[in-house]
DNA sequence: TCTACTTGATCGCGCTGCCCG
DNA sequence: ACGGGCAGCGCGATCAAGTAG
């Protein structure tokens, strides 16, 4: 029973040793059902008999069976986290607040990922996690608009962060307000003169991606200009590089780009072709990652404020799993203008 | 039964309408042990049987209980990630690719958090772990050379990025090698013409920063050379600005930089003060981020391939926990000079 | 009759809910 | 007001029992 040698099943090993209930309740001299009660802070046990038995338990450094408490009470504190795989800055970001706001509001994160965003992967990520036993499940940085069969669900509180269509009531979408965010950055190059706007959007399949655009071609036509040449990259700096080859020089005194990496891209680009930022062209980037202010020109961009959407994701799912019914199923949390130095006035060309 | 209305209690909600073991017998007209056999892929059931059963669990949408199992078996086919809440890119790199890794294998993964580097969280984030009975942990980007006491694990397996002790004989270290890689930035330097050659170091109470520093410090010393000035950050762009203006112009003509993002803080900073890159300083960073190839200067750096730390440690991880000995109880992964424009060829001052 | 294969009844994992003293 | 007994959450393990060759 008490060997520790090697090679040891990883069924001793795992719970080797781990005191149980029925330990505790041996040691402190009172039945199973007293430890349950002071454990889980219950009424109805004397001060002298609580601290007997919180005594047991540390004396034995005992801890509750979460397996065996979530079969029996029919709850985990654990909620589903489903992640795109990839190491872009915005999906990441926000991880780790989210973890945070789940921890103070006392649950745990099951994590799982997905390679693409497609109904089938979602689906089957969300019955992984059913089974886990989880109360809510939150999908992150998934990219497009899917749509998720209710059955598949069975009425699982669900907070996505790009829109899904599905019939269940438990939904909330959180997101930062990506129009407002670009229609922001047109606003801010118009004021400055600018009348010829070019955007770089990310892959349009992204749903962010796609408000972001929508976001520049509203707030363009809106303050009646012709819309500016539409690229398309893939996020990474590589493509943003890459998309601003293609430029037409002419067309555009001005770019917004749909994040940061691509717009360090394009103005690399921007550069080898002799032209100065933002001399020659201005350019807005968006999220506002850390580095941003330290490029050797210092990036304006639309700043999203990712552990705000965390937590705010994080308190709706709960609202759900708690049978709240949600008060704004669609939930834009506001991005912010940094200006810094890669934008300037346009004084329109002397030719 | 069957009513759907609003404000149902968690515990309906999370669990409503899973189909169980029973539910799939009855429907497959056998014993739930004979169900129990097919899931989980046992000899001796008649073919027939077997597909009858199938139908079955598709027909109900059947998924076993993953806290009913793990009570029974004493096994959660779970891996627990512990983690420091920071959005810097070297702990978040290797997220993803620890998940995907662990799911091949056959695990899951269970996410937390430590705020700081400290004992006492450390031990409760295992603590927290171990309840939910994850059967091996990984402690990953957790700052400094900890000690762990072996009660606190009651053998857990246990692969961390950063050195601890501890009596435990399930314990692995996996990363990159730190000292090989800036040992491998200074020798470029040398080659180069480089003999003034300063640092610019993460915070020191974290090892990797310790680390790169020493390899530096030896490289230099091996070299016969004297150590140029040793300065200090906290990982973040601006921190490297910040250091890079204290750095005396006269006493370096080189900088090896212990991340890209301080790097760039500190290109910046020497551009502010006139000085061009490479022409009069020469400077390498570390982890080679996805934007570091398209700054202005595109940035000479040491990469470190996260995913395959990652995914060596779930390999390490999971032979801990099938209790294999470990061959090599410290693993470390090459790193990869990668010379872009940021370092320039040094011929000697002509004053 | 005996062996090989196939199936099922019972128990218990660790804990909490209900009910009783 | 306080404490304990008992059942059962959903599953897999053990062992016994059944069927065919």
């Amino acid at each position: 029973m008490n060997d520790s040698a090697v090679g040891a099943s990883p069924k001793e090993a795992a719970k080797q040793a781990l005191p149980r209930l029925a330990d505790v309740a041996a040691h402190a001299g009172v039945s199973a059902k007293t430890v349950s009660r002071v454990v889980n802070n219950e009424a109805n046990v004397r001060p002298q008999v609580r601290a007997q038995v919180l005594r047991s338990v540390a004396a034995l450094g005992y801890r509750p069976n979460a397996a065996a408490r979530a079969l029996v009470t029919q709850r985990t504190h654990q909620i589903g986290l489903i992640a795109t795989a990839s190491s872009l800055y915005g999906p990441t970001a926000g991880l780790f607040s989210l973890e945070q706001a789940a921890w103070k509001a006392g649950y745990g994160l099951t994590l799982t990922t997905v390679r693409e965003a497609s109904e089938a992967q979602l689906e089957e990520a969300i019955h992984y996690l059913m089974v886990r036993g989880v109360e809510g499940v939150i999908v992150s940085g998934v990219a497009g608009a899917l749509h998720l069969e209710a059955s598949a669900l069975t009425d699982m509180p669900l907070v996505t962060t790009s829109p899904i269509t599905t019939e269940s009531a438990k939904y909330v979408l959180v997101d930062s307000d990506q129009v407002a965010g670009t229609r922001t950055a047109v606003r801010h190059l118009y004021d400055s003169g600018h009348r010829r706007i070019a955007h770089l959007a990310g892959p349009l399949s992204w749903d962010s991606a796609a408000q972001r655009r929508d976001g520049w071609l509203q707030e363009v036509e809106d303050l009646g200009l012709n819309p500016g040449p539409l690229l398309e990259g893939d996020w990474s700096p590589k493509s943003g590089y890459e998309a601003a080859l293609t430029l037409d020089r002419a067309a555009a005194t001005a770019i917004v780009v749909a994040n940061d990496h691509m717009a360090m891209g394009a103005i690399r680009a921007f550069t080898e072709q002799g032209m100065r930022i933002p001399n020659d062209i201005s350019v807005i980037g968006f999220d506002d990652v850390p580095e941003a202010a330290y490029q050797m020109v210092p990036l304006t961009t639309v700043r999203q404020n990712f552990s705000s959407v965390a937590e705010r994701s994080v308190r709706e799912l709960i609202h759900l799993i708690e049978g709240r019914e949600a008060e704004d199923t669609s939930i834009h949390l506001p991005t912010e203008l940094i200006v810094r130095a890669s934008t300037a006035p346009y004084f329109g060309s002397l030719a």
